[in-house]
DNA sequence: GAGCTCAAAAAGTCAGACTTTTGAGTCACA
DNA sequence: TGTGACTCAAAAGTCTGACTTTTTGAGCTC
């Protein structure tokens, strides 16, 4: 589905980034513009253009006389939503949907509280729709209309926060419902409660009470957090 | 400061991309790499791997017969560490604090509490050191040693947190920092208030006291949220 | 063994030719 | 008058080859 014919440089890019954050090239080795252009088939041009982007996203640093070096992995731009992207697609897909969730449960009530004063009248129908849309796709197998009207909750309440810094995490979050759909354990319908809770949240903005949309953003982020617990147990612990 | 010979691709750079989020070209506005080269009297090459960067920052998109877009504000990657650089050192620099200040006392009371549960004994020297050094320079206009020692300590939280995400955002917290202390009002010395907090969460990590932690940073954010209020009055009412 | 010189390696830069896509204008036809 | 197909040119995309610059490490001297 994702498109094939978009130039050399995205084809290029979507093959190697994914390598490199796949850590098929593991921090410090070191890659030559010259090599990749032959290994790719494509001209120096465009392995440069290539190569100057991954440099942007700090997944490699490039150097005179020396090459192309993949830096080591806390110095990535790990919010670039591309770069996401190509981590959630790879092998450590757990470890990172654990660090998106838990941004997500810091984030998200925060987001809720600063919507309840600023939504407007749209946005607060809009959620209430959502909402319900939410209840109504709750039972019997509609997972994907459930995903659909969940991601839409999500993105209104970061939107509707009026932090810019907010509301640019609606990608983020899609990845992370849709991820947790398809790719983790959901043979069964959502959790009642976790619906009941959104319906409550798009009431509380509604009511512009502030408090308890955080409040009961925080349940909702602990509730996911806990799945998480449960389908991928959290890093051992150093104890 | 900022190198000046970082070769031309870095140079041209530094030199479009904050135009751009300086609203210089706003969205819309259509530019023309060959254009763009004569004007930075660069070479074809070069522009094409300043565009191609700019465009992995979605700040533009480039179309054939068309040209390089700029693209809607709501589409950049405010994430980007250079982007946000660049816009701290625009014009509206004001509006950019507040949003991070926003992120930041959504994500530091978090990764406190989760500092407090994985912290190493190291973690929490240093944690410790740092909320001294506070202490030592928080009079007598030590304004610079104190900042030093301000930007550490929540760097340390972030790190401690053991979440990746967190992490990365302590370079945003050091731009915010840094920003409040060099450019906006600060004749005097920080509030004695804010460093006793900071002395007290570094107690809390180290007893492992997670809610304490917490509450204690989220009370810190809030003073520094009350302190951008008084500063920068937030956006207008909508009622 | 410390310091110096130098050559090679790799990225960086440039210039020019060619290809591909696509928006817009044009013209014939209904 | 409107509409659809056709043409053309503008701009990005791609390739190639030559040249420059920086940097490192090997070899040499003292």
């Amino acid at each position: 589905m994702t498109a094939q014919a978009r130039g050399l440089h995205a084809r290029v890019l979507d093959s190697l980034g994914p390598a490199i954050t796949a850590g098929e090239y593991p921090p410090g080795s070191v890659l030559r513009t010259d090599e990749l252009a032959q290994r790719f088939e494509v001209s120096r041009s465009v392995m440069r253009e290539v190569v100057r982007v991954l440099e942007s996203m700090h997944l490699v640093a490039s150097r005179r006389r020396v090459g192309v070096t993949v830096r080591p992995t806390e110095e990535w731009n790990v919010y670039d939503p591309q770069v996401i992207r190509w981590r959630l697609a790879g092998a450590d897909r757990p470890r990172q949907l654990r660090s998106l969730t838990v941004l997500r449960s810091a984030v998200e009530p925060v987001a809720a509280g600063l919507a309840a004063r600023h939504a407007t009248a749209e946005q607060c129908a809009a959620l209430t729709e959502c909402a319900l849309g939410m209840v109504a796709t709750s039972r019997g197998r509609q997972l994907e209309g459930y995903l659909v009207h969940d991601i839409a909750f999500h993105r209104i309440v970061l939107d509707a926060s009026g932090n810019e810094m907010f509301a640019r995490l609606g990608d983020v979050v899609a990845e992370v419902l849709a991820g947790r759909t398809h790719h983790d354990v959901m043979f069964e319908d959502p959790d009642p409660a976790a619906v009941t809770l959104h319906v409550r949240v798009a009431e509380a903005v509604r009511e512009g009470d502030a408090a308890r949309a955080e409040a009961l953003t925080r349940e909702i982020a602990e509730g996911a957090l806990r799945e998480l617990d449960i389908l991928a147990p959290p890093p051992a612990p150093t104890t």
